[in-house]
DNA sequence: GTCTATAGGTGGATAGAC
DNA sequence: GTCTATCCACCTATAGAC
């Protein structure tokens, strides 16, 4: 028998005030279909993770996708506010698609079970139930991001013969990439499949933001010899 | 008990026609273990799916897992002989890497279901199902293009100051995570889930092309004292 | 090789005591 | 608000007929 042990709630990241019993379940759930999957993950997995009882979560949430459906809109809505404020006050450019690069590995280790989330309503849902929210990154961090490129452009110092919206998505995909691949990047990389640390997904921002400014940058106006591609 | 286990039959035969009732197995988990993950496929959908009967899948397989993991086998082996052999017969660093960008565009619209496999594969299973296929990649494709990558560099045609791996993960997540998150990508372009279609798909590929090529095109000699731009 | 029938186990969800 | 106890559907895997 177990004991009573009311709500220990040692949330691993204990963010805040993660005192109510809600709260508690909403982070267990986080880890848990972040690490299981939806279908893997059993009620009793959550209350046993959240340390209450199952018929508990019943009195919370109206059944099991419910509960993941508010789990998965918390977590979205945290990430896009923390997306949008990190690239307003960038000098240049440049700099503010460094602090983007930087800002994607900086939430990847800070939430690793975030990607994987997102991967996975992706596959098992076709992002359904994140499209509002993604519809609010769009409209947002996307849309600064696609700005600044623009900017760079218009003020000469972004090569004009790359759209602005595919070159934002070649942004997020590296460090994006990046995260989820992780295992995979691992090995490819020499290292095997957990060899990715905190400190080389920081190296690879770096590195992306690298390969992106020199994507970018407008071609020097060259000699006069004329490229021979087709430019303009 | 184990029946026949004659596991190598289909190597080169699994094209089209689903000679053997085995691989007709085979075919039918691709598409079920893609559409619905794991836990969620159950033995049932893989039965109906195959046309065959539940018990079936016992004669020829151990158990779910096994059949599975020789699913994923199949399925990577394949991949990634397709992957080695296109780079081949490039003319130049830079032609190698525009058929690289356009395969894996081909790939993901000849075989939807590949990305999401391995995507599935890496969240459930962190990819430990794979790795040793993985592991093959790497000494294969991936190297292949950190070559491609390298000689150009060599031949003065790429910028030096790119490390030439992580160059190469730049290059292959661009395309790849247009696979993976397709329905958010929709979204972000404004479009919505189901926006992307295969020619948005090679147009995205083209692009990828152009960005990857304009981001490792070594910058032009310069008059010497050259600006030692700004890097932190 | 392929099927029917079923054992044995687990999961989501509810009723109701406290 | 939180727990105990439980129902029923469904799932994996096996036994054994044909």
């Amino acid at each position: 028998m177990t004991p009573p042990e009311t709500a220990r709630a040692d949330t691993a990241a204990a963010t805040a005030a993660t005192a109510s019993t809600r709260d508690a379940i909403l982070d267990a759930a986080e880890r848990t279909f972040a690490s299981r999957g939806f279908t893997a993950t059993t009620i009793k997995h959550l209350a046993a993770e959240a340390g209450v009882n199952t018929a508990l979560l019943y009195y919370y949430f109206a059944d099991k996708e419910t509960l993941y459906r508010e789990m998965l809109r918390r977590l979205v809505t945290r990430f896009a506010a923390q997306l949008s404020q990190q690239m307003q006050g960038a000098a240049s450019p440049e700099e503010a698609l460094r602090r983007f690069s930087a800002m994607q590995a900086e939430v990847l280790i800070d939430v690793p079970h975030l990607p994987t989330l997102l991967v996975r309503e992706l596959v098992d849902f076709h992002a359904e139930h994140a499209e509002e929210q993604i519809a609010h990154i769009a409209a947002t961090a996307f849309k600064t991001l696609c700005g600044v490129i623009e900017r760079g452009q218009r003020e000469g110092r972004f090569r004009t013969d790359l759209d602005a919206r595919f070159a934002a998505i070649s942004v997020v995909s590296q460090v994006a990439y990046m995260g989820i691949a992780r295992p995979a990047v691992g090995i490819l990389l020499g290292g095997g499949l957990g060899s990715v640390t905190p400190e080389m997904m920081r190296d690879f921002a770096r590195h992306a933001a690298d390969f992106t400014l020199a994507a970018l940058a407008a071609p020097k106006p060259a000699p006069r010899k004329a490229s021979r591609k087709g430019r303009k």
